[in-house]
DNA sequence: CTAACTAGCTAAAACGTTTTTTCTCCGGGT
DNA sequence: ACCCGGAGAAAAAACGTTTTAGCTAGTTAG
């Protein structure tokens, strides 16, 4: 039973291989690229090397070898994608696709540098554990999103060494990619025009930058166009289940409503099954409106109509503002908003 | 309008900046770091510094900066996980989190390493052309999933250096977790139970290998329980729209089933479409049955029954194949089948 | 008027690789 | 005896940083 990677006290270099094997450093190095043969080392100091190598528990420098072997290449540019372990990754999809498209198609100030996308994750609310962050000693430049209100009280303390673009959390000092604050009001202008007049937001508890500004634009527009206010129903999370659960009890105390508007697609899913489940029909009894970050919407029963806004436009912003602080530094952050679309479909009794 | 990062020409460097400045390059350092107070630096040295910086367009060199300042920490592991840009990042979210909870909780072997994750992704079909992977010169271990045949058969004659992990591939010297070839026939067996007899399963072209085991196995179970072939509905993609036109396309031309495997939960939520259009009820006139790739399968209407793995298993099991290998070069590569559950739901009659 | 400090900087070492250059044998031809 | 060529290996240079030690003026204390 071999001990394993013996007593290798924490890293192994290629020295202490070297020093094992009784030869030179470059001698191993050659041996682990498998240039042993054009480097013309024997086969008994191959073995020996390969030996010491598997006894010690070689792992490579990735820094180390990507400095040295990047010679004479272009610059490598590590761009990060930054989120939350707990959040879904339906975004990021988006997001890095964009981030890949306009890092290829960059211009003059792009040529002759090459990129490296980094997908890091960090617990909810513990962003500013997250290596590299602060030193800047992993990545160029980042987009972050999913943060909650104490890594954005983070975020408004530090001061990162590299450019940043947040994605939906507007941070005095930072670019931006926000959607228009209006998504809740053309929500409830939706359901106004159809004629809905006891209406409803469901949302999760605590709410996130995102879904509060949802909400408020929601109530507003409803307060001003109906004089009196929606009802707010309020679930634990933003899960499907909690959507149910919170929908099912407002029900059963006989909440009456046939407008609701759920500030994700997930809670309109949640809120569908609770609907149904009462009897209650879509939009017969009930029109709903989510949002749009379901990829999936189109196909719920009844098709769920959302207001929200083109993802991949929020990709392809996000990157064009970091790539431009990428290419030019010292500009002064940018705040861009994406309009908000509204797509009609069944669950409003439309399209 | 300043011409913006000047004539910088490839890549600017502290030497660069420090010659265009005229002071040494440790005080260039010391200023791109903030510590210019601490280092005892003027403020006009400073200001010059900044100056050059910001003329010339500095972005640092990540591996650089992290060789050095690396030193006296812990061993730096670099871990990927690649992944098609085609391909829904929804396994990898399961599969991140594992990965990170394994490296978490490792044992002695792990002590005194610190581990970095990275998501590469690349075009389907071109795994080949991804920065890293031949000279291993940006990661120490990778799982990889989503390829393609033309990916697979690159994998094939490739020699990776460094320990991969392959999710839903078996390809020979390849470590790989895979889902129990049965999953197909545990679908088969569902519908089967349920007294459905003209079944049929839907799938697109062309297939994957996982998605080939899954039709094949239903296929052999089907017609050694019944005695008959079941139909085959071929769908463009894995789409939920290919999916809803295949199945559209079959009805309209008279296919008559009461069993309905799809290979995907995509799948399924076209063809609960097409079904519901031409007015057939699930389970009524038709069951519908999944593979669990959905986080929301529960909550389609009917919620869809499902066949298929635990996909949390699927990243323990890979995370723990991976540290294995890192831990312990030269290991034969290992196989591992992640059993199938079933979980029965509405759209075939029972839960 | 020298000794000791300080401010402000430069020079140099180190991080772990890979690659190129140099060195040392040793067996054959003249 | 002399040079030559080649195999095998060691030594050294380089990648771009960060950090530490060292140097030089100028200032202050004794």
């Amino acid at each position: 039973m071999p001990q394993s990677t013996s007593k290798a006290r924490g890293r192994v270099t290629v020295k202490n291989i070297a020093a094992h094997a009784g030869v030179s450093i470059g001698a191993v190095s050659s041996v682990m690229n498998n240039r042993h043969v054009e480097r013309r080392i024997s086969q008994g100091t191959v073995d020996k090397i390969r030996a010491a190598s598997a006894k010690l528990g070689y792992l490579p420098n990735i820094s180390a070898r990507r400095l040295r072997s990047g010679t004479s290449q272009k610059h490598n540019i590590v761009l990060a994608f930054v989120t939350s372990y707990e959040a879904p990754l339906s975004l990021a999809n988006h997001l890095i696709s964009a981030l890949r498209q306009s890092v290829g198609q960059g211009g003059r100030e792009l040529a002759g540098m090459s990129f490296s996308l980094m997908v890091e994750m960090f617990p909810a609310g513990q962003l500013r554990t997250m290596p590299g962050l602060l030193t800047g000693d992993h990545f160029n430049a980042a987009i972050i999103t999913n943060t909650t209100p104490e890594d954005d009280q983070f975020l408004n303390r530090a001061h990162l060494p590299f450019p940043v673009v947040l994605v939906n959390r507007a941070i005095p000092r930072y670019s931006c990619v926000i959607e228009d604050p209006g998504a809740g009001g053309l929500a409830g202008g939706v359901l106004f025009r159809g004629k809905r007049r006891d209406l409803a937001v469901l949302h999760g508890s605590p709410l996130t930058q995102t879904t509060q500004g949802r909400v408020d634009s929601f109530m507003n527009t409803v307060a001003q166009q109906l004089g009196r206010p929606a009802r707010e129903i309020v679930a634990k999370d933003l899960s499907e289940t909690a959507a149910y659960d919170a929908m099912i009890r407002f029900l059963n105390q006989g909440g009456k409503i046939d407008g609701l508007y759920t500030v994700t697609d997930s809670m309109a899913l949640g809120a569908y099954h609770a609907i149904k489940e009462k009897g209650l029909g879509i939009p017969g009894d009930i029109a709903v409106v989510g949002v749009g970050d379901y990829d999936i919407s189109a196909f719920f029963d009844p098709p769920l109509t959302v207001v929200g806004v083109e993802r991949s436009e929020v990709g392809k912003e996000a990157s064009r503002l970091l790539l431009r602080q990428l290419a030019q530094g010292g500009l002064p952050p940018l705040k861009v908003e994406i309009p908000v679309q509204s797509v009609l479909r069944a669950s409003t009794g439309r399209g």
